[in-house]
DNA sequence: TGACACCGATTACAGATGTAACTATTTACA
DNA sequence: TGTAAATAGTTACATCTGTAATCGGTGTCA
């Protein structure tokens, strides 16, 4: 498990592959043909990217490549959420759930949810 | 208001800011010596590209320079954050917070805090 | 069976970023 | 009052990123 990092774009390209893979290059251009403006260059730029930082790997089958994610995304997250809390709320997990709370709308279900989250936080050590 | 995007190693350096400003290069290079480990020139590299995005504005006071910030903190706060929760959770604020409920360890007193945000967030829209 | 279309691979290129050395000017000390 | 230390400003440079165009091989259709 290395340590590497994922651009902006490159995301883009991962939370389409990570959705449903295994896929082709063709597939991951135009699913991101409803996000993103690319050309098609650009996003095969991406997956190459991602095949050399090893969050990606690509294999033939029949005579086109698939590719197929290599990190797992929940790796990815928590890599990038580390990473953000420690940049942006100094490491300080409170200020950050405060912020997100007060910025977000949510819904009952989910509040329910959270809720439940923090009385198990509560049994911690 | 711009739309500057302020980068890791600079939003080191802004953090140093935020805290405690005005200051002069000096001490934001002595701050920063406990935290990364850059050569002066470095610290003042930064310094000036943050001054060109207009984040930090900077005053000759006596006969050295005082830097202060011009971008109000809050405000890159929710940019980063908005970035964020868009490339790393799809936008989707729920489970963006329950990842952070997770992964982190809270105070009591924080956990009655976060409680009460989420009642205020009932009496949503 | 030759021209075209499609695909993967290679190359391009400007701007952002991390990381810093070098230069010129001012200041303080000897 | 010359010299060294400190400061601000300028320049450097490799890598990463965003954004592609182009090249070379292969399969397809006429």
């Amino acid at each position: 498990m290395q340590q590497v990092s994922i651009s902006d774009a490159e995301w883009q390209v991962m939370n389409v592959v990570w959705d449903a893979h295994p896929l082709t290059a063709q597939e991951v251009i135009s699913q991101l043909a409803g996000q993103a403006d690319w050309a098609p260059a650009t996003v095969k730029t991406m997956l190459h990217r991602l095949v050399k930082k090893n969050v990606l790997a690509y294999e033939p089958q029949g005579n086109r490549y698939v590719y197929r994610p290599r990190a797992r995304r929940s790796d990815c997250v928590k890599q990038a959420s580390r990473s953000f809390l420690e940049r942006v709320f100094g490491g300080e997990s409170a200020p950050l759930l405060a912020h997100f709370l007060r910025s977000s709308k949510l819904s009952p279900d989910e509040i329910a949810q959270l809720r439940k989250l923090l009385n198990e936080q509560e049994g911690r050590s």
